[in-house]
RNA sequence: GCGCCCGUAGCUCAAUCGGAUAGAGCAUCGGCCUUCUAAGCCGACGGUUGCUGGUUCGAUUCCAGUCGGGCGCGCCA
């Protein structure tokens, strides 16, 4: 709807540009909602962005602007406010057929094409296998995967990709502690690796290590890797492709065997994080492992071509990168003087393996305590000079989760130790409340996750209104069965006009806006939007349900009653489906 | 010291690339179930948007400074 009117503007400037009453062109001017229905259902600002130029008052800009509107069926009435705000009133018609439109487009309605098919790469978790997933990585989870959720709907080719770092010092360490556990000797041992992992799980990694167990996970539609290069191998383009990311390691049995014991560790522990991903909801099409980086020689490769255009040089016996030629606060070592790399040219090799696998955008969701790797990896970027854009790839930062139970702070797991699990608020939580928690919130703010709320089954705990809304149109067809009421949508949406008053028509505003908010959250990456928008909602439609009875005896109110109830079910479905969340039939 | 993020009602948080009278929930107080699920609804109370300037028709939003909180500043990852 929104669009609608900016087109209708759009023709009107252009109308008075023609005529030479502008001389400017159409400035980048927004249609927005109302606050208030005072104002109307949507205002636009326009005429105080051309007062200046055409050096007439805006309120007369604004005038003309009305008067050369094309004939539409959309706008009841049209009014000059305030310093020249144009306030739009929508017909009758217009919120009826946008109801129309969610009933015939289904789980469809929503879905934008501002896409067009293109392919985007949506990178987050990323945890190192040498441990449980925490809550932050929770939090990492649910953002990336919503988003990822939110592209698709918006008409873009989503591949989740996560990147195992299953190389370097925090591997060495698990494999040592794995060992330690193997020989019988505790954390508190004054034996103990120096950095050590000293969570339970260790003892459990050790224990089927000591009796031959099997860790092995495939990946239910085989190679992805192959798979997308073949897609993305196009023209030019030569793409990088890691190796299988299915693993089957059999355990060595050998306490001395550290090799064996590290790759039985790393495969126990991707194999914990797959498991309790799938359980929160979340799969992802790309497994890509830092080792491979390494063995199929795109380390040495960036490192090669950095230093051929010139953006390194050797100091201190170690390989350098003129970070600072592209924004960063200081040079970065590439090369250790020991010959071994830094962490960030596998960071910097990993994305550039994107950008060759055909990745118009690529999103890189990170821990705030990790932006520091931000401008690092974007220098290396911008060093191999081969016109990867200055702001690619985009990052998306989430800051700490605080978890609350009983007024207090919780910071203990049994498992892992020293941090709360994923798995923990699932126990907790339950999958539903845990992914809307963590939604929720600004990203980028800092989170409180409030155990004792989000179990309440109340109207304290948001998720739970919000699918009770949905439950409660599902109870009125039931109810409608029950009665052996026939309901015929068909002949029901002829005559929408029957639905009167503001309680319906504000569930019919709030429908119409769930096109705008998903290509909002997209676009600006913000997935909490559409948990707001979900609660607001349910808000307007529990309003209504408390205000009207929908199963009346007047069939022709009855019907429009009931398909605007099925419309607003349906919108809840498709927000909550993008959410990850479920849409209960009873409760 | 430098960099990034945040600061909005007692609490947890919104506010549509700068819009009109800053909104929800919780908490507190008061109402609504012979009627489709009361896991709901209605009402009341609650604000100098940390502070000071600047930019302009208009600032919670942008800029500068300042105070407070978090995170990061390694030839660790």
């Amino acid at each position: 709807m929104k669009d609608a009117l900016h087109d209708l503007l759009q023709q009107a400037l252009q109308r008075l540009h023609q005529d030479g009453v502008l001389e400017a062109s159409a400035p980048d001017f927004v249609v927005e909602r109302t606050r208030t229905r005072e104002h109307g259902d949507f205002a636009c600002n326009v005429a105080m962005l051309l007062a200046k130029k055409a050096g007439r008052p805006p309120r007369d800009l604004a005038a003309a602007i009305i008067a050369a509107l094309p004939a539409n069926a959309l706008i009841a009435k049209v009014e000059i406010a305030g310093p020249g705000f144009i306030n739009f009133f929508l017909t009758d018609t217009a919120w009826h057929d946008e109801i129309r439109r969610v009933l015939h487009e289904g789980a469809h309605y929503g879905h934008g094409k501002s896409g067009a098919g293109r392919a985007v790469g949506v990178e987050f978790v990323s945890a190192n296998p040498t441990g449980p997933l925490h809550v932050g990585h929770a939090r990492a989870a649910a953002i990336g995967d919503t988003l990822a959720r939110l592209f698709s709907a918006s008409g873009w080719k989503v591949y989740r990709e996560y990147y195992y770092n299953d190389a370097g010092a925090q591997i060495q360490n698990l494999a040592l502690s794995v060992q330690a556990r193997i020989k019988g000797i505790e954390p508190d041992d004054p034996r103990w690796p120096a950095d050590g992992y000293r969570g339970d799980y260790i003892r459990d990694v050790a224990r089927d290590y000591v009796s031959g167990a099997t860790v092995e996970a495939g990946h239910p539609t085989g190679d992805y890797n192959r798979e997308y290069t073949r897609e993305f191998a196009k023209d030019d383009v030569a793409a990088a492709a890691p190796e299988a990311t299915g693993y089957r390691v059999t355990a060595g049995k050998d306490p001395d065997d550290l090799d064996a014991i590290r790759d039985f560790a790393v495969a126990w522990l991707r194999r914990e994080q797959d498991a309790d991903l799938r359980a929160f909801g979340v799969e992802f099409d790309v497994y890509f492992l830092e080792s491979s980086l390494y063995t199929e020689g795109q380390v040495l490769r960036v490192v090669d071509r950095i230093a051929a255009e010139g953006h390194s040089y050797e100091a201190d016996g170690a390989l350098w990168l003129r970070a600072t030629e592209f924004g960063d606060d200081k040079d970065r070592v590439m090369r250790k003087s020991d010959g071994t790399y830094t962490y960030f040219v596998p960071d910097v090799a990993y994305h550039l393996s994107k950008w060759e696998r055909g990745y118009k955008r690529a999103i890189t969701e990170l821990g705030a305590d990790h932006h520091g790797s931000l401008a690092r990896v974007r220098a290396g970027l911008q060093a191999l000079d081969i016109g990867i854009p200055k702001d690619w790839p985009e990052y998306v930062l989430h800051q700490m989760v605080t978890v609350m139970k009983g007024g207090e702070e919780v910071k203990i797991s049994k498992r892992a130790g020293s941090y709360v699990t994923l798995r923990d608020l699932i126990d907790m939580a339950g999958l539903d409340a845990t992914r809307y928690f963590l939604i929720a919130r600004k990203s980028d703010s800092q989170l409180v996750f409030d155990i004792d709320l989000a179990r309440a089954q109340t109207n304290d705990n948001p998720v739970y209104y919000i699918q009770y809304a949905h439950a409660r149109v599902c109870s009125v067809e039931r109810q409608m069965h029950e009665r052996s009421i026939v309901f015929e949508q068909h002949d029901a949406l002829k005559h929408l006009d029957r639905l009167q008053g503001h309680h319906a028509r504000d569930v019919m505003v709030e429908i119409s806006r769930f096109p705008e908010i998903v290509e909002a959250a997209a676009d600006n990456r913000e997935p909490h939007l559409l948990a707001q928008y979900l609660r607001e909602l349910a808000g307007a439609f529990h309003v209504w349900y408390n205000a009207e009875q929908f199963l009346v005896d007047d069939e022709g109110q009855r019907n429009a009653r009931v398909a605007l109830a099925y419309a607003t079910r349906q919108v809840l479905a498709n927000g909550l489906a993008m959410l990850g969340v479920s849409a209960p039939q009873t409760m």
